[in-house]
RNA sequence: GCGGAAGUGGCGAAAUUGGUAUACGCGCUGGAUUUAGGUUCCAGUGCCGCAAGGCGUGAGAGUUCGAGUCUCUCCUUCCGCACCA
């Protein structure tokens, strides 16, 4: 005899327990059976579990037991992004080793997720930090190397001092360190990168291979990678640089407007602008001041435009005529050539500039209609319409459309050698040293002798110490010479290690893949890894839209390209999660709004505040915290328990459906139209939100039958089996102990999901709505298989409907089949 | 400035293909059970109106027999990018 009442504290600890010693979840090839990846976000120990987390796991949770429902072979795994600055930040402050503090956290963590009963198979478990994970990081990175994809530069880079270390230009946000809100510095240093930019144009146009990926996010990349075309073109110097440069080049989009160029902008780091500094103290100084780059780059782009003349000219290709070259602090040194040729004719910044430095401006495109005088102030209106344009002022190249004069300007530069087509990219390469302790060792080893030399494969992995002490915030490595003297692998001389670590978007970029092969020591990736990529499902924060996600696409090319996969992407269906909220706004630390989960699974249990998380909204849109909510979400599992329990009481019949009156009928079609409805939530729309409601109202219903009358016991006993196997994905535990008391066989994680019966979904009468109007007089229950004009006469017959028509005409009638019927009379 | 998403009861939200606006849940009101509180159960709950009925999806227009849904203009909020030549 069941428990009355629903304690869930206990029969959660034993259905985890069942799915543990059973490894109900560790799944391994299965040819027969198609194979589902499904996949959250690895977390980042940071100590305990947030409610993001949660709603995370939960996400895919859901997905993944749904989709094992279907009968397919599904890989859930979990793991940990153990590397990065709090570890590093904590160990400052408790004085406890980064691994003691990470590994601590981890077991916690992962207690807390077994707690909420998620389905992962935990033997495939990894953490980054592990030198069996970053080994073949680093392994990958020295065949990098030797394929020419990584390289090292003196660059400049975005400083944090705060956090001593080098960003990402994606780590720096409104000008500020992303970690620590602190201005970012602008500092030469020599930096390992990896060439992204030579798979720019393949990340650019796969993007149209992600279908299933949220619109917003494959906007962001393609914007991110900011692909143009333009020409490359070459002003001449009146004077050689120094350095023998006789030349100075620049790119544009706007070939077409190359006539109207009057003078020459270059960016403050320049070699141009150097140059001229080094005789003009006043442009040093101004020099100095735009480089200090303290100021965030939102008010950059609304700054007033400032420059100087440098005093030296460039000679126009085309006309031969000598441009002022002028020093601009809207010119970026990282993007083209660091140099533009300015038309203040038709471009806004070189019109503020020119009109700020009394420099001409000259028109030299028109509207095609010629209607419209040229106005300064308006040519914006028009001038970016590609399509509606017209050269004139520019002497042979008059009268031509844009696509006419770029092509003649661009022929003619190509032919006199001083210009291209080219393609550029906003996309810059990937700086991935990081001059921070709790990281993956970067194998290069430099020699005095023999340059830089990738660490061989067999000495690897290179082991970071984890046995360390702090003084201060920078890494203990860098004055550890145990770690860092060495021989080098060429000469065997004497060598040094680099002792910088990699970004930790490093790590994240290809830990999908490895979870196929977890515990392979012989190889990065393995057939298993082929297997299961791509990941089917993957889900997570909107906040990796670019980073991590353009990263790991990235990664996933080069892996291919080793021949490690043979898929091009890695994820082909991204859910991208909406934050928790509470009060309105995203919950956090430092608002004080949180809310521990923990204390809510002890209070309610695992399944309540699934139940709660899946219910409050769908997936991708914000999630409203509320304590009633979890109230309700708890209500109703006690009322489902009750159902199943009233269930127990007397065995139900056989159900017997040649006996079934119109009502009985009425509950069993409820209960198979909405089986139909919510498989199609959970499969196509992804909306769990209404596929819990659906079964909510359906419990209603059941709610409602006569227990001392057989049939309804019979039909309860069917509707309620549906109901737990519907739940199953969102609340395992409760479907678990309900399942075999409903008389269900086995597990029900391995029970199928349930389907329609289509002859219960056939209706005798369908009630039909009728307007007047358009406005509901009279609603009305009519034979299924009425013909049109019965259901125009009987609409016309309702009094209510009667009363309406009375004094006006009938113009027409519309009838939807089964719906409404609408009346339009006057 | 550019790009994207959204705006519906007191609240979270639903309405999937242009066809009954507000499903489901929360909250609230009344009632039953209870010594009481809580729990549980029953009934009610968009606004105005005694009713008939009227009004109602950010504002305004348009298309349509019919618009939360489509088109245009505008307002607001959130998110992303931001001098990219």
């Amino acid at each position: 005899m069941m428990d009355q009442n629903y304690i869930p504290q206990e029969l959660e600890a034993a259905a985890q327990q069942h799915w543990l010693v059973n490894k109900s979840f560790c799944v391994r090839r299965d040819d027969s059976r198609e194979k589902f990846y499904c996949l959250a976000m690895f977390p980042y120990p940071s100590g305990k579990l947030h409610m993001g987390h949660v709603r995370n796991y939960t996400i895919a949770d859901v997905i993944a037991r749904y989709h094992r429902m279907l009968g397919k072979n599904v890989l859930q795994p979990m793991g940990w992004d153990a590397f990065g600055l709090p570890a590093e930040n904590a160990a400052i402050q408790n004085n406890v080793p980064p691994a003691q503090w990470t590994a601590a956290n981890i077991d916690y963590m992962r207690a807390q997720l077994q707690r909420l009963g998620f389905a992962y198979d935990w033997d495939r478990e990894i953490a980054t930090c592990n030198p069996q994970y970053y080994r073949w990081e680093q392994w990958f990175f020295t065949r990098l190397f030797e394929k020419g994809l990584a390289y090292r530069k003196k660059a400049e880079v975005n400083w944090c001092e705060t956090d001593q270390t080098v960003l990402a230009n994606e780590q720096v946000v409104n000008g500020c360190c992303w970690r620590c809100n602190n201005p970012v510095e602008r500092r030469e240093i020599d930096q390992w990168f990896i060439r992204i930019t030579a798979y720019a144009e393949e990340l650019l146009t796969d993007i149209d291979k992600l279908e299933h990926w949220p619109e917003q996010v494959r906007t962001m990349q393609r914007n991110w990678i900011g692909r143009s075309e333009g020409v490359n073109l070459r002003f001449g110097l009146a004077r050689a640089l120094l350095s023998g440069e006789d030349s100075l080049e620049v790119y544009t989009t706007r070939p077409d407007t190359l006539m109207g160029a009057t003078y020459v902008a270059v960016a403050p780091q320049h070699p141009v602008a150097r140059q001229a500094a080094q005789s003009n103290p006043a442009l040093a100084a101004f020099i100095e001041e735009q480089s200090r780059g303290k100021v965030a780059e939102a008010e950059l782009a609304t700054m007033e435009k400032l420059g100087m003349a440098t005093g030296m000219h460039a000679i126009h290709p085309l006309t031969g005529a000598e441009l002022p070259i002028w020093v601009a602090n809207f010119v970026l040194m990282s993007y083209g050539s660091g140099a533009v040729m300015s038309v203040p004719g038709h471009d806004e910044r070189d019109h503020a500039f020119a009109l700020k430095y009394n420099l001409p401006i000259v028109q030299v495109i028109a509207k095609v209609d010629g209607d419209h005088p040229y106005e300064v102030e308006r040519w914006q209106d028009w001038y970016a319409d590609k399509s509606a344009i017209v050269t004139v002022n520019s002497g042979e190249f008059d009268q031509l459309d844009f696509e006419g004069a770029f092509d003649a300007i661009a022929d003619r530069l190509q032919q006199q050698g001083k210009g291209e087509r080219t393609t550029n990219y906003r996309l810059r390469d990937w700086g991935v040293s990081r001059q921070r302790y709790w990281g993956a060792p970067i194998p290069m080893i430099n020699c005095g002798t023999c340059g830089t030399v990738p660490v061989p494969a067999k000495d690897l992995p290179v082991v970071l110490p984890t046995d360390v002490a702090f003084e201060g915030v920078s890494s203990p490595i860098k004055k550890m010479p145990g770690f860092y003297a060495t021989t080098c692998p060429s000469c065997g001389g004497g060598a040094t290690r680099d002792t910088d670590t990699f970004d930790t978007f490093m790590e994240s970029s290809w830990y999908y893949a490895r979870y196929a092969s977890a515990r392979n020591d012989e190889a990065m990736l393995d057939a298993e890894a082929d297997y299961w990529a791509p990941v089917d499902q993957y889900v997570g924060g909107i906040e990796h839209a670019i980073l991590h996600l353009l990263y790991a696409r990235f990664f996933h090319k080069l892996m291919r390209d080793e021949g490690l996969v043979h898929s091009d992407e890695p994820f082909t269906r991204l859910l991208t999660q909406g934050m928790v909220l509470k009060d309105g706004s995203k919950m956090s630390k430092s608002k004080g709004n949180t809310v521990d989960p923990q204390s809510l699974i002890d209070s309610y249990g695992a399944d309540t505040v699934r139940l709660f998380s899946m219910f409050a909204a769908p997936p991708e849109q914000s999630l409203e915290w509320s304590d009633s909510g979890v109230e309700g979400a708890n209500r109703f599992l006690r009322r489902l328990w009750k159902l199943v329990a009233r269930q127990q009481e007397s065995p139900a019949p056989a159900l017997d459906l040649a006996a079934l009156d119109d009502r009985q009928k009425a509950l069993r079609r409820k209960a198979h139209e909405t089986i139909a409805k919510v498989s199609d939530d959970f499969g196509r729309r992804q909306t769990f939100n209404t596929a819990i409601a659906a079964v909510m109202e359906l419990c209603n219903e059941v709610g409602k039958l006569d227990e001392g009358i057989p049939q309804d016991r019979a039909l309860a006993s069917e509707a309620l089996r549906a109901v737990v196997l519907m739940l199953c994905p969102i609340v395992p535990h409760i479907s678990h102990h309900l399942w075999p008391l409903l008389g269900g066989e086995g597990d029900v994680v391995n029970a199928s999901w349930p389907l329609v019966d289509e002859s219960a979904l056939a209706r005798d009468s369908v009630d039909v709505v009728v307007q007047v109007n358009g406005k509901v007089r009279a609603r009305m229950s009519i034979d299924a298989d009425a013909d049109e004009s019965a259901v125009k006469a009987l609409a016309q017959q309702q009094p209510n409907v009667a009363r309406f028509l009375e004094g006006v005409t009938v113009r027409k009638v519309i009838v939807v089949p089964g719906k409404l019927v609408n009346i339009v009379a006057n």
